[in-house]
DNA sequence: TCTGGGGTCCTAGGACCC
DNA sequence: TCTGGGGTCCTAGGACCC
């Protein structure tokens, strides 16, 4: 077998990047840029360029948080179109020097450069690193950085030693030497929870944990994570770049800028969401089985009540009706102000994946969708491909904003 | 104006079946 | 009148990632 050799291409600061190219007069001439939701509206910072970020500012934290700290920056909202076309464009590039790309996330993107040895005329893996990075800055205006090593965890890890703008490779015999540096929280996998759970029992460095014989690890963390860590601090990544993935779930979720606790509303909410849903579904030629219904309360506890159906289902409709019951479900038991609401499919099929036969002459059960459902949501997809979102807005919406006023479209938009 | 939105994976208990 | 024992599916919750 030969030495795997993979990369990680990752994208430095990528939104903040991406809202620069679509707005070179206003974006494009701050250094000071942070990409995010609305300070009003409950919204957070996706991204904060490296200037911004020196005064402390960073993905995840409260936009009214980053507004007091950095209050002369540029705040925009995510530039949804750029991202998408410089995913693609990034992709192409990368397409041209491994035989296999897989993208991990919009700005992550794995390479398996193993074999390609003879390709390359035996340069160092660090030197085809750095004309991918050179390449992908010419073509696209992306700054990439790169980090190689035998595993993709090693590879992730690397690629964060040089950052921005830079390439690191491991080299292979060098693993565990190369994680013994970082501390157990910069391992991607260990979060928050995990990281305090080692702590407490007095491990902070990859190294602590390289010391320690694997059946302590599984008294501590059970089986399958002591192994996995067990290895990694090790330096033995087994993490492959992966042909294909197929998606496992569809959602949609809205958190709104005032809590709602009035069940009408929130009936129309969902319908809004399982809207959503539904297209994105379809746009993916997809069906699915299981629906699920999340709530955040105000005190952003998580509720969540799902259902599976015997037959994949992709209307509007069909979605809808088993979202409701669950919503009715959920309040029920517990009523109050809503933070966030959200619908999502899963145990999901491809359209030809079916059985005909079964779908032909089946009974159609009490309120399960119906070829009528489908062709009634693949217009409705149509028309909001022409038109726009707003071309269709079930009826109930509509009733509802003429009735109070408004477009139906209060706080639910970026 | 504390705390987004879209995902993946894992666990654990109960139902159900052979 | 002592509680078998797997396997699979479903549901709810939670950790984690970008």
């Amino acid at each position: 077998m030969p030495i795997p050799r993979i990369l990680l291409a990752d994208c430095d600061s990528y939104f903040v990047r991406c809202a620069m190219l679509a707005d070179p007069e206003g974006a494009g001439r701050s250094d000071l840029v942070i990409v995010g939701g609305r300070a009003d509206a409950r919204g957070v910072v996706t991204s904060a360029s490296y200037a911004a970020r020196t005064f402390g500012v960073h993905a995840g934290m409260p936009m009214a948080t980053a507004v007091r700290l950095c209050p002369k920056a540029v705040f925009v909202p995510v530039p949804g179109e750029m991202v998408t076309r410089k995913h693609h464009e990034v992709r192409a590039v990368l397409d041209e020097f491994a035989p296999l790309v897989e993208a991990a996330s919009v700005d992550e993107f794995f390479l398996d450069m193993t074999g390609t040895e003879m390709l390359y005329r035996n340069e160092t893996l660090e030197a085809t690193a750095l004309r991918i990075q050179q390449a992908v800055m010419d073509r696209t205006g992306i700054s990439i950085s790169i980090g190689g090593a035998t595993g993709r965890t090693l590879a992730k890890m690397a690629a964060s030693v040089n950052k921005p703008y830079g390439v690191h490779i491991v080299p292979p015999g060098g693993e565990a030497e190369f994680m013994a540096r970082f501390e157990l929280a910069d391992i991607p996998g260990v979060g928050p929870a995990l990281a305090e759970s080692l702590r407490r029992r007095g491990a902070t460095m990859v190294r602590d944990v390289a010391m320690l014989d694997l059946p302590t690890l599984v008294s501590w963390l059970g089986d399958s994570r002591a192994e996995w860590l067990y290895r990694l601090s090790r330096g033995q990544d087994t993490g492959r770049v992966a042909t294909h993935r197929p998606q496992k779930s569809v959602s949609h979720e809205r958190t709104f800028s005032k809590d709602v606790a009035d069940p009408e509303e929130l009936e129309t909410r969902l319908m809004m969401l399982a809207v959503d849903t539904g297209a994105s579904l379809r746009a993916d030629n997809l069906r699915g089985r299981t629906v699920t219904v999340r709530i955040r309360y105000g005190d952003f506890t998580d509720k969540s009540a799902s259902r599976t159906v015997p037959d994949p289902i992709e209307s509007d409709r069909a979605i809808y009706t088993v979202a409701r019951e669950l919503l009715r479900g959920l309040l029920r038991k517990r009523g109050g102000g809503v933070r966030l609401l959200g619908v999502g499919m899963s145990k999901l099929v491809g359209e030809d994946e079916e059985d005909e036969e079964l779908v032909l002459f089946r009974d159609a059960p009490d309120g399960a969708e119906t070829e009528r459902d489908r062709k009634i949501a693949q217009a409705s997809d149509r028309l909001r491909g022409k038109f726009g979102k707003e071309a269709i807005v079930p009826a109930r919406i509509v009733q509802r904003s003429v009735r109070d006023g408004t477009r139906g479209r209060g706080g639910s938009q970026p």
